[in-house]
Formats: C-alpha cells, structure tokens, sequence
DNA sequence: TCAAAAGTGTTTGACGTACACCCATGG
DNA sequence: CCATGGGTGTACGTCAAACACTTTTGA
C-alpha cells in the first residue's frame, strides 16, 4: 500500500467536502513539438500507471473556471484555450475495482468509489511555454506522442481518441491558433495540420489557402538556423478588421 | 402559496435521495407542423410560467438514459432521436430568488436552492405522433412555434437558442430525417431545412441535392388533397446498400 | 381557364485538388 | 556544388448558386 502524504489526505477531504460529487473534469492538453501532437499525463505515485490530468467542481464554481483552474496547475500557463467537446456519462464507464487496485487508492467506503460523469475538455497551448507538473496523486508528468499513448487508466484512451475526432472536426472550421508559438513558418503550421489530420497535406496548396483566409501576418524576419533555405515568419492576425 | 400533491412531494423527496444533486437535464424537443419549428413547453402550476422539461439523473443511471427517461415522460414516444449539445455551467445562470418567487416553489432550506449544472438535450421528434404530457410540478404542455416563445424561466430561452444553432450546424452535416413522419413531400422537406436555417432555398437546388444524397425514395403514391399538383411522397432510405 | 404549387436542367463562378520547377541556404 | 527544404502558379474537376418555364390540379 503506497503511502499517501498529509497534504494528499487534505485534498481528499477538501474535495468531499466542497466538490461537486458523481462529476468531474477530465482534460486532454494537446501540444505540438518536433512535428508532433502529443498529450500531457500523469504518472500515479509508486506505479507505472498513466491518465489525464482531472479534477473536480466546486460547488459554487463554474465549470468553465474548474476546467481552467485543473489544467493551469498541471500546464503553469494562464489562460488556456480550452473547449467542452463531450460529456462522457455512462453507468459504468471502466472496470472501477480494477483501476483502483493499479492505483492502490485507500478508496474503501469513502465516496470516491462512485461513478462519476466526467466532462471531457481539450486544451490546446503553446509546448514550449508549459511546465509540467504533477499533483498530489502523482509524481511524474510528461508529454506523450499520440502514437506512443500506451494503456491508460479510467477510459482515458477512449476520452483522447474523442477528443481528437473533436479536434479535427474543429479544424475544418477555424484555424488552430493556440498549438503555436507566436511566430511560425507556414511549413511548422502545415506540419501541425498534418499531424491532428492525420494525413499529409499538398504544400501549395496549404499556402494558397491559408493565405486566402487572410488572417496571417508575414513578419519582417526569417526563422534562422535551418539547414536550408530560411523560412518566412508568421503570425495570427485574426481580427484584419478591428 | 400553490398546494403540491402528495405525488409531487413524493417526487421530491425521491429525486433528493435516488438523484445527482447539482446536476440536471434540461430537453429542447424540436417538432415540425404546419411548416414551422415548434418546441414542447410546460407551464408551471398555478401560474403562467413556461419552461422546458427537464429533470434529474439516477445515482447508477447513464445520462443519456436519463435523458431518454425525461423525453419520453413528457412525449409519450418510446426511442428518441437525442444529442447532447452543451453543457450549461455557469455558477450564477440567472436570478434564483427572482425564479422561485414566480413557480412558487416551497423549496426554503431544502437542497432545491442548489446551484446546478445543466446539460442540455435536444430530441428531434415526429410531432404528429407526440402526447404532450405535464409533470408532477406543471399542468399544461404544449407545442410553440420558436417565433412566439415567451419569456421562460431559468434560463431556457438561452438554452433554447443555444439548441439551435447546435442544430442548424448539424443540417450541414446531415439530413434530418426525425422531424418528419415517415412519408413526406420534397417540398415539405424543404420547408422544413428552410424553418431550421431560417432563410429561404431554392427549389431546384434543393431537389438536386437530396436526390444526389441518394438517401430518398420515392413511394409510389402522392399526396393527395392539396388544392394544386400533386406532390410525389418519398421516405429516407439511409442505408442504400444494406 | 386561372391561380398556385410541383417538378425539372443548364450555366456560371468559386473552391479544392493535382501537379513541377526554381530558389536559398548550410554543409 | 549539392542536398534539402522553401516558395510559388496553372489547369482541371467538382460542387454550390443563380436562374425560367412547363405541368398539374382544384376552384
């Protein structure tokens, strides 16, 4: 049985106390680094078991602002760009009993072996600004490739792979403006298409359309340091009007 | 103060216990009649009060059982066509004090005044086959045009325009095919995307472009009884290949 | 026979897709 | 000087939008 520490117990007790119970947030924070979408997960303390950040709602707290408030103390970053994309509600989502031995949780007759519904959030942020960091149930929190993602605990896997279907269709609306640094080539943005589209994209044609779209700005500079020719700069220009 | 029958407190004594506190189910049924879009309202006991049907999810029960419980309470009608579109939780959504003053509800001290967090349900049904039926806290459930809606309590005409714009965007998916009985016209068709869009389309490319979805039949008979020529009846045939 | 709705094709423009070559840079 | 990726234009096909006349039927 792993030893959980006085300030892990408080939390339990605080989030009993004040949390909303059967609900909680789950949040798949996707990154983009070295050509690829990755997620962040927590390693749960003396095991080898992965999940999603997740927290809960206070009782006077919007839901909005719980989902902001979890994944900030996970990221270190401000203001997330965060979307509600499912709400995952079934009467027995994952084998409970199981997942609880993995993470040898002391859950007997607490109100933690509940079902809970959880509200499913993506956040997309700027890679290089997080810094991942782990909460009071685990000691290890890092970016995973979605293609590395091995088993996860709960029905993680399931709640990223919906996540990422939302993610897509999202991409076909608007453009994806928060997975970036504030400059970038068009190649890194088309790299970044690619990558949650999961198929390669025609080069002109990508620039032919992102230039139609008329919300990217052309910096003075270049991206120094490549081995070839230096890209133009970029950045979002969302508003060409106000 | 209205007097609750025993059936109603009943009910509220078994919703507190068996039910998800802080949590709720709010309906947007969508029916189509005399070519315009119309939605299930209850008006609340004793006072000229309209609000959507909603309701409470069991401790073990899967929301979206809950929700088809909730619909079909109110509809008469057995599966629905159902889509959870947004989930409402904001901690202050709207005048509380204000709300329980107008629905005379006897809810002092009682867990009632709880903030809660909706999630928001809309049903696509056939309006022809509905029995609109009240609840234990309502007396009268009818259909309104979305034209002639009132004031609502809570928050529900919010919710109401937040239901459809969700649906207006799922018509540029796919076709609708809940709305309607299960024989109808092109035209009738077409009122209807025409009533959900809220702007008019034009014949001839609309005909085209649901004869090219290849998801229509056309019946053998006609409907008869219009003062004019008479239209072709067709039903959807979604699986061409099956 | 007339009014009102049903039924249908063609033309045009926009947009997405396919496709190839020259340029700039670092090694 | 060469390997590698960056930057760009043109041609074609598909799909959406504009647009008018004939047919049917009940009154």
């Amino acid at each position: 049985m792993i030893e959980y520490n006085p300030a892990a117990a408080r939390y339990y007790q605080e989030v009993s106390e004040q949390c909303i119970h059967y609900l909680s947030i789950d949040g798949v924070i996707f990154g983009f680094h070295q050509n690829q979408l990755k997620v962040l997960l927590l390693r749960w303390k003396g095991t080898e078991e992965w999940s999603l950040p997740g927290g809960f709602i206070r009782k006077a707290e919007s839901v909005d602002v719980a989902a902001q408030r979890i994944m900030q103390e996970r990221t270190g970053l401000n203001e997330l760009y965060l979307h509600q994309f499912h709400v995952f509600g079934e009467a027995v989502r994952y084998n409970q009993e199981e997942t609880w031995r993995k993470i040898n949780l002391p859950i007997q007759g607490v109100n933690w072996s509940e079902r809970t519904i959880s509200l499913g959030y993506y956040a997309l942020v700027d890679h290089s600004k997080v810094v991942p960091t782990p909460d009071f149930l685990t000691e290890e929190c890092r970016w995973w490739s979605l293609d590395q993602i091995p088993a996860l605990l709960f029905d993680h896997n399931y709640i990223i792979n919906v996540a990422l279907a939302s993610l897509r269709k999202q991409l076909n609306d608007q453009p994806i403006n928060h997975l970036l640094p504030e400059a970038f080539t068009i190649p890194e943005l088309q790299r970044l298409h690619e990558t949650i589209l999961g198929y390669p994209l025609d080069a002109r044609n990508f620039y032919k359309k992102t230039m139609a779209s008329g919300s990217l700005e052309r910096l003075s500079e270049r991206r120094a340091g490549t081995p070839h020719k230096a890209p133009y700069l970029y950045r979002f220009n969302l508003r060409p009007f106000a």
